[in-house]
DNA sequence: ACCTTTATGTTCGTTACCGCACATACATTC
DNA sequence: GAATGTATGTGCGGTAACGAACATAAAGGT
């Protein structure tokens, strides 16, 4: 092996040659399959996850079983903030939302790391704000815009995390991280089909007009995405 | 004067002795009063606040103009998270809420007794990860919960933050807040007033029944603060 | 006491989404 | 290629919240 290299991350590749050397060796390379619970509510965290290909969805499950995505971490992020943020658990569960590869790392190791007060602690201290922006966002979002817009918000965050512009995933699962009734997204996605903004098939989402759909989305997209782009600005080659 | 002294801030009371000491003669008490406009979305932060007896609210306020509120930080927080998280600013819009006072600190003191990556920074980093949730559960609580039970919710995170169990707040502005029309909360309010929860006339709520509303409000009010008691366990109690 | 302003109450038609039921169509397995 | 399971399409009544218009009522100034 192979074409998987830490650096596909983003985080792990903005960092510093000595602290990206110093977690290089401990940083294994894992499979993430389709929905598989990374995190549970309330749950202890023994790793962190660096996502490369895979998408993790941060969903809060409500006592009635109604849920809502939260945020997503894709490769540009971290998966287990609350580590360092000195709280070990959230009350959110993490899922994968797309079926790809990521590394991850004990959770002592990355406590260590970011105890050194370092650009480690810097860099993911950025990254938080950004996620927070994320539900911050999401929040909003919730509050004001329609179900097509809100789509349209989901499947651009989706593929900006890819390197595809196709996304595995049903009705019915985008149905659940946004919080609506899955027919709501069936008639959503029958509109953007019609308009010719995406492809569709039976769990297979092709995006074919990724500027009509920006222009469709609400504006919480571009917010979003302006300010991660603020606050993690663009990464550094690194040699391979 | 007087009877305001910075430990009635949760924050800053659970410092240790060195730590509190060596800010206490930056802390300056500033008279917070209703509507005051503390962070505009975007803008430079010059001070970060200590909430005593007001209470802020972030909002993120739209394009079209409506918005949202997304947290609230009162006596048990601070106001400029952004700050010490790297990003210097954020997207949202802080305001007074309730008036009050608070104490405020130089940006750059906040900066440098973070820096020092002692008690401080471990504080608040968790008082983040508790703002957090509270946005998270925002987020989930706008998709999936009636005015009324918002309505609840919002009374009691603010009478947990004030002395008192009257708001002085119109039905205009908790509209502002919630992010819906005027009307919902007037006929929402009218319906907790009927059952006798709670009594308000013209800008002035007054809690009857603090647990007849936790037991109309959703599960996010108690998620919150269950979350903030767990981050935040109580508070040494210090020598006046 | 009057007038003005501001806060709250009420109504009405409209809309977006819900919950449910069921039809269709593709995909997989035997 | 028949059978089964899964994904998507569609229609229907119900409801919560919306937008707008307007009525009432309390507070405050002169």
């Amino acid at each position: 092996m192979s074409n998987h290299t830490p650096t596909q991350n983003h985080l792990l590749n903005a960092l510093p040659k000595t602290e990206y050397d110093r977690l290089l060796a401990h940083l294994e390379l894992v499979n993430m399959p389709l929905g598989e619970v990374l995190y549970e509510s309330g749950g202890h965290l023994k790793h962190v996850y660096f996502p490369t290909s895979a998408i993790i969805s941060l969903l809060y499950v409500m006592e009635d079983g109604s849920s809502a995505e939260i945020a997503v971490v894709g490769n540009e992020g971290i998966l287990g903030i609350s580590l360092f943020m000195g709280g070990e658990t959230t009350p959110s569960r993490a899922v994968v939302q797309s079926a790809g590869y990521g590394y991850r790392l004990k959770s002592q190791l990355l406590k260590d790391e970011f105890n050194r007060n370092g650009p480690v602690l810097r860099l993911l201290l950025r990254y938080t704000q950004a996620l927070i922006t994320q539900m911050a966002q999401t929040a909003v979002c919730n509050r004001h815009h329609s179900v097509e817009q809100q789509l349209c918000r989901w499947l651009l965050l989706s593929i900006d995390r890819l390197a595809k512009d196709e996304i595995i995933m049903t009705q019915e699962l985008i149905a659940n991280m946004l919080g609506v009734r899955r027919e709501g997204v069936t008639e959503a996605a029958g509109k953007l089909q019609r308009a010719g903004l995406i492809d569709y098939s039976r769990g297979h989402i092709k995006v074919i007009n990724r500027l009509g759909l920006e222009a469709r989305s609400c504006e919480c997209y571009r917010v979003v995405k302006d300010e991660f782009d603020r606050l993690l600005p663009s990464l550094k080659e690194r040699a391979e």
